[in-house]
DNA sequence: TTAAAAAATGTATAAATTTGCAATCTTAAT
DNA sequence: ATTAAGATTGCAAATTTATACATTTTTTAA
């Protein structure tokens, strides 16, 4: 007989290695690795692993797990820590251009492109030099907003 | 009139600052925010945006959106990520943004530059960021279609 | 060991989410 | 300007997911 510790590890593995897209097929593809259950059980499961479902290309949605990182980086965005190395930001056409300390760009850019805003589709770093890319229909204010999360003194 | 674009950003804002249990819910507090549309919209909504829901000791489940992070390791999990690190394709302003996998971008870059298309005047790489500047006459379209050559999932 | 409490599960159903389709609105090309 | 192609949306229905409740299983404490 299996656990339900095994169950949950099994789980863990089948999301992880393959694109799931309901808890039915969940529920078959542990069937065949004996563990039976239901989705109502399965259900349960998932939120104490607290897998999500995702949009996807290939299959509609699919299921998977956040890192620990992740949901943890996710809260600290609003609030978080010190970036060093900015000078200065200026807006040319529709890019935001920031300069650096010599170094500094790729770290930088690195963050600006973790927090995953909406606003801004890439960022391209140099050595000192950073261009931000945003969306188009979005303002030098709107990408003001995003910079700020991350730089306060950025839009000072 | 608010535009689908005002709306995405809003959508992003309010699930960013606050824990957002259904789609219901979410509906009314952009209606108090002057975006009038149904479930099913936002449904289509966060499908876009890649938007998953997931556990929350508070509210039971709540919606957030996983860093870019989270979805490269996820492409990565799944054995098939496309052609050398190709993420995304995106426009904006006259210009292709092209993201890859971090480190990806110069390789990409590179078998651009070199089929030497004349809609193409040059790319500018970073490390999973590529910059696509288009000739100066030349559509998205025209654009699409030359990448299509070298990354067929780039345009679908 | 045994009784009580807690945890886990299935059933049935409620709640929430997704989607096919038709209509409407936008964009692009001529 | 006109037309064709594509994108966006609401409605209604289908699908998927969550949960109330009852029951069974496991754990805990004497």
């Amino acid at each position: 007989m299996k656990t339900r510790t095994q169950r949950l590890l099994a789980i863990r593995k089948i999301i992880e290695n393959n694109k799931v897209s309901s808890q039915e097929e969940l529920v078959e593809k542990l069937a065949k690795k004996g563990f039976h259950l239901t989705q109502a059980t399965l259900s349960r499961d998932l939120k104490y692993l607290r897998a999500a479902k995702i949009a996807d290309s290939a299959r509609g949605y699919i299921y998977f797990l956040p890192s620990r990182e992740t949901e943890h980086a996710n809260l600290l965005a609003g609030e978080n820590f010190p970036l060093n190395g900015f000078v200065s930001l200026e807006f040319a056409w529709h890019f935001g251009v920031i300069r650096t300390l010599p170094g500094y760009a790729p770290s930088i850019a690195s963050a600006i492109d973790n927090i995953g805003s909406w606003q801004v589709i890439g960022t391209i770093a140099g050595d000192d030099t950073i261009l931000v890319i945003p969306r188009e229909g979005t303002t030098k204010e709107d990408v003001k907003n995003m910079l700020a999360r991350l730089i306060p003194e950025a839009v000072q």
